[in-house]
RNA sequence: GCACCCAUAGCUCAGCUGGAUAGAGCGCUGCCCUCCGAAGGCAGAGGCCACAGGUUCGAAUCCUGUUGGGUGCACCA
């Protein structure tokens, strides 16, 4: 609908082939590098002692663009290492800065910072480089190829996904995107809790749904599933064994069952997922674990290494559970590893406690050869990271960090109003209602404005909006015009493939609105280094925000000063130095969407 | 009682490895369509960065404590 093709072709942006060698253009680090030289060069010349410490001096960009382009902190950062005063080492710095012909203007202002004008020319390179390299434009070594496993959504089998989940599904995806962007060999992973209890509880529940597909009254009883979604899986059932169930204990069917609901649920949650635009390389079965020694195996791991031992654990501080009574059981240390108390893996009647598995899972991974570990959780499993963390440290003796995000929860509204959600009353939001209603590029990109770990209000009428009130519709707006633009060029006879803009000259682009729009092009591979590296995808959408912004704020000067159109059908060379600016934008949008998983529009409807 | 997360404009939130005068959106006030898409833009008002100490050339950011909110807390996943 939003792509029925003909003219439309010339905006799409195709991902880029992979080049060569990847020489990945940043600007900042070319920078910085120019910075680190020249302090080396100081070194050489005596004007800095030898055995300085770079590692803090940053380049980055002032806070305010009217101090230049560029700032360095590297005269601050060594002044007292180098016993030196800031402002001499700034002065110094300077002149050998300035020598070089991309810097044409450093200047020391505040407590010892040097702001830094860049040559024209830059800007070009950064815009040439976005049309060169298509959406790879930002693209980072940084990950060197390291394999991390990102494990996300890892719902129980039980059912279809809520809103809960569709939170984590959406961060964990646009995080294991992030990070191969970044240069991390990644694995998207789902964890199947298909070992415990509640699996037990969904066979009962499709048992009893397939009892009604009998004619059977039946009723549902509390620790059975309810849900309309049994219905046609108790029907499913029917199809495949007939009546052989039917007047059968539990024993003859209740293995096969599990199976088949199990596998039911998955199909189920597989197509919640589809519907997301999520999708899994590994789905990792929790009962794989089981009667296959690879529980023992991880244990045995553990105990080799001095860390299980059988013992009684305190009773917790403040409220006593009613039936707490001191137990002796199999226990982890994990108090070794920077937990708060050590942690039971088997029961007292000997059975595995739902962390040995996990811990088995984990062990799984780190025997795989990861280099990292993410797990993304929910907000109530915030009690369990440290465990989580001592058992990958114990286990990979501290060699695989694992970091563990937690999704907070969403909270829904309409009208301004809190939904509230029960599942009696059938009012409980589903992953699929949620994005037939909203659609998946708004879903996605509305449960990434937020943080990880702060809550999400999401409102299904202001989402639904198309203002600048909804950051999906004004991202999309700002690549939307541009496609509109190129269109127009199209129809005026203006070339305006790529290769074209590329080699366009932009000498003239020196109003302050165009240069707004170059140093946040500029900005973007870096911004991809922070993100991967703090893992957090929320600041991809943050900065196609600013960026969308910049570029609608340099439109609609346009309309005051013609001059900075994007189209001026009687000088072609002009408009596709415009152009080129305006295509890069587009790119880069399209780039950063790719990451959160929304596709780009070329036309707003 | 303990642990983890959070506290920034009236509201919802950004804020990079500690860096300059703390930024957006909404709402409020006033402007901009004979002008490339006004689904947009420009300008203005609005702050004790919860509080108190500490670290240092420099703290919204790091440390300690306090207050207020969320989540979790043996034998369930």
């Amino acid at each position: 609908m939003i792509n029925p093709g003909g003219t439309r072709r010339a905006c799409r942006t195709p991902p880029a082939r992979p080049k060569p060698q990847e020489s990945a253009m940043n600007l900042f680090t070319d920078i910085r590098s120019l910075v680190l030289d020249s302090l080396a060069a100081m070194q050489a010349a005596g004007d800095l002692p030898e055995g300085l410490s770079f590692d803090n001096v940053t380049v980055e960009p002032p806070r305010d663009p009217a101090h230049g382009d560029m700032a360095t902190n590297a005269a601050m950062v060594l002044a007292k290492p180098a016993s030196l005063k800031p402002r001499d080492i700034a002065d110094a710095l300077a002149a050998r800065l300035v020598a070089d012909e991309r810097i044409t203007l450093a200047e020391v202002a505040g407590p010892g910072f040097l702001n830094l004008r860049l040559a024209g020319g830059l800007w070009q390179g950064v815009v040439k480089a976005a049309l060169t390299e298509g959406t790879a434009y930002g693209k980072s070594e940084m990950g060197q190829g390291a394999r991390v496993n990102v494990e996300y959504v890892s719902a129980n089998p039980t059912g279809p996904l809520h809103v809960g989940h569709t939170r984590g599904a959406v961060f964990g995806d646009a995080l294991a995107s992030l990070l191969a962007y970044a240069g991390y060999d990644v694995t998207r992973e789902y964890y199947i809790n298909d070992g415990g209890a509640q699996v037990d509880v969904l066979a009962r529940s499709v048992y009893l749904r397939y009892l009604e597909a009998h004619g059977q009254e039946v009723a549902f009883e509390d620790g059975t599933y309810p849900g309309d979604y049994l219905i046609e899986v108790g029907e499913a059932l029917k199809d495949k064994v007939g009546d052989a169930y039917v007047d059968e204990p539990e024993e003859v069917w209740l293995a096969e069952i599990r199976t088949f609901g199990t596998e039911a649920m998955m199909a189920l949650i597989r197509a919640d997922l589809a519907m997301l635009g999520v999708e899994m390389d590994v789905f990792f079965s929790e009962k794989s674990l089981y009667g296959t020694g690879k529980i023992e195996a991880a244990i045995d791991s553990l105990r080799a290494k001095g860390l299980i031992y059988r013992g009684t654990l305190e009773p917790p501080k403040g409220k006593l559970p009613e039936d707490w009574e001191p137990r002796e059981q199999t226990l982890f240390k994990s108090t070794a590893h920077g937990d708060d108390v050590d942690r039971p893996i088997q029961k007292s009647d000997g059975d595995w406690t739902y962390f040995a598995p996990d811990i088995a899972y984990h062990y799984d991974k780190v025997s795989r050869g990861f280099d990292a570990l993410i797990d993304v959780f929910g907000a109530d499993h915030g009690g369990y990271v440290k465990r989580m963390k001592a058992a990958v440290s114990a286990l990979s003796d501290g060699t695989v960090p694992l970091d563990i995000k937690l999704c907070q929860l969403v909270k829904l509204f309409k009208n301004g109003e809190p939904f509230k959600m029960s599942k009696r009353a059938g009012t409980f939001i589903m992953l699929r209602d949620l994005v037939e209603q909203v659609g998946p590029d708004v879903t996605r990109f509305v449960m990434l404005t937020r943080k990880n770990d702060a809550p999400l209000d999401f409102d299904f009428d202001k989402v639904m909006e198309q203002s600048r009130d909804n950051p999906v519709f004004y991202v999309q707006y700002a690549h939307a015009r541009v496609c509109s633009a190129l269109r127009r060029a199209g129809e005026a006879g203006i070339t305006t493939d790529d290769a074209t803009l590329a080699a366009a000259v932009l000498s003239d682009m020196t109003h302050e609105s165009e240069l707004a729009v170059a140093r946040k092009l500029a900005e973007w591979p870096r911004l991809v280094e922070i993100a991967a590296r703090t893992n957090e995808p929320h600041r991809i959408a943050f900065f196609l925000y600013e960026l969308a912004s910049d570029l609608h704020g340099l439109y609609n000067r346009g309309n005051e000063e013609s001059h900075l159109r994007f189209v001026q059908e009687d000088a072609p060379e002009v408009s596709q130095a415009k152009l080129a600016l305006a295509r890069a934008v587009a790119v880069v949008i399209s780039a950063g969407l790719g990451i959160l998983g929304v596709t780009p529009a070329e036309e707003m409807r």
